[in-house]
DNA sequence: ACCCAGGGTCGTC
DNA sequence: GACGACCCTGGG
């Protein structure tokens, strides 16, 4: 595997700080330099911005420019989304600005199942340390500037772990999620096929949360990760939150129902949603 | 030391 | 439909 390298022009719509601390992700990690690793597929990677140049290496299977140009969704143009939805109201302008960098990465299905089934009542830093550790049990190993990065398991290299075998690696009582699902997909009960070839949303919705440890909240961020439908709207603790400071706030705050959150949304950001969504979140984590 | 919250889901009432 | 339990960790 020979390293390969590309730079692109992207003035303000790629910032990798917020591409990668927005929440969206759990393999991206921040270098001494300023610089960011993360892992994708069969592939490592080093994304590093020096004023409108982004500069990326990286070794490992696949075609470096065609990688990035899919995985960091280069041809959607976030100027026209970001100016469409800074007209909704303020608010969401505000959050636009505050995170004009932020992309919505096409991240790999099966590792967004199991890494969301991992978040449920679970804390940002755990659950990274969670995913590093069955990547370095289960995955491979891939060696670049003698360090060591470990892929995330496929479904058949995580069907060989035990739920005791997870429990040791801190999953609580996430284990016997993780392990149910993932032996309803060696068995082959669903395929990834199948869900990416399913178009309807609203349908996919319905079979993820069939799986066990994928509840509402968990569908819609596999949806919007691992597949790319950018009009669903995950709401969380911190979405909740921000959108009930915002939105509700003669009501008791908390108590608003989640259909009325999602209601509004869909008014509000339309097949946006999500994107929005990830605006509003690392606005109000940020700055917390 | 103690308590609380964290990208929720599940079983039970 | 509402309610509590759930494993574990970091922060107050």
């Amino acid at each position: 595997m020979k390293e390969q390298k590309i730079q692109i022009k992207m003035s303000k719509s790629f910032n990798p700080k917020q591409i990668f601390e927005c929440g969206q992700c759990f393999r991206w990690n921040k270098q001494v330099d300023g610089s960011y690793i993360g892992v994708v597929r069969h592939n490592v990677i080093k994304v590093q911005k020096e004023k409108d140049i982004v500069t990326i290496t990286g070794i490992g299977d696949e075609n470096l420019q065609e990688l990035v140009t899919e995985y960091f969704d280069l041809r959607t143009d976030y100027e026209t989304i970001k100016g469409k939805l800074s007209n909704v109201d303020s608010f969401l302008e505000e959050s636009i600005r505050y995170g004009e960098g932020i992309r919505i990465l096409k991240q790999d299905l099966w590792e967004m199942i199991i890494s969301y089934i991992i978040s449920a009542n679970n804390n940002i830093p755990r659950i990274k340390g969670i995913i590093e550790k069955i990547s370095k049990q289960y995955g491979d190993c891939i060696c670049w500037n003698d360090q060591k990065y470990y892929t995330f398991p496929s479904i058949l290299q995580l069907s060989k772990a035990t739920v005791e075998e997870l429990r040791t690696l801190g999953l609580g009582f996430r284990d016997q999620r993780v392990y149910d699902t993932t032996k309803l997909f060696v068995d082959k009960e669903l395929t990834i096929e199948e869900l990416t070839k399913e178009k309807d949303t609203n349908k996919i919705r319905e079979t993820l949360m069939k799986l066990p440890g994928v509840g509402p909240k968990v569908a819609d961020c596999i949806l919007l990760f691992g597949l790319h439908k950018l009009e669903v709207f995950p709401i969380d603790v911190w979405v909740r939150r921000v959108m009930n400071e915002l939105y509700f706030q003669e009501e008791e705050q908390n108590k608003v129902k989640k259909e009325k959150i999602e209601e509004l949304a869909k008014k509000k950001y339309q097949d946006l949603s999500g994107i929005a969504q990830q605006y509003l979140f690392y606005w109000r984590r940020e700055t917390a």
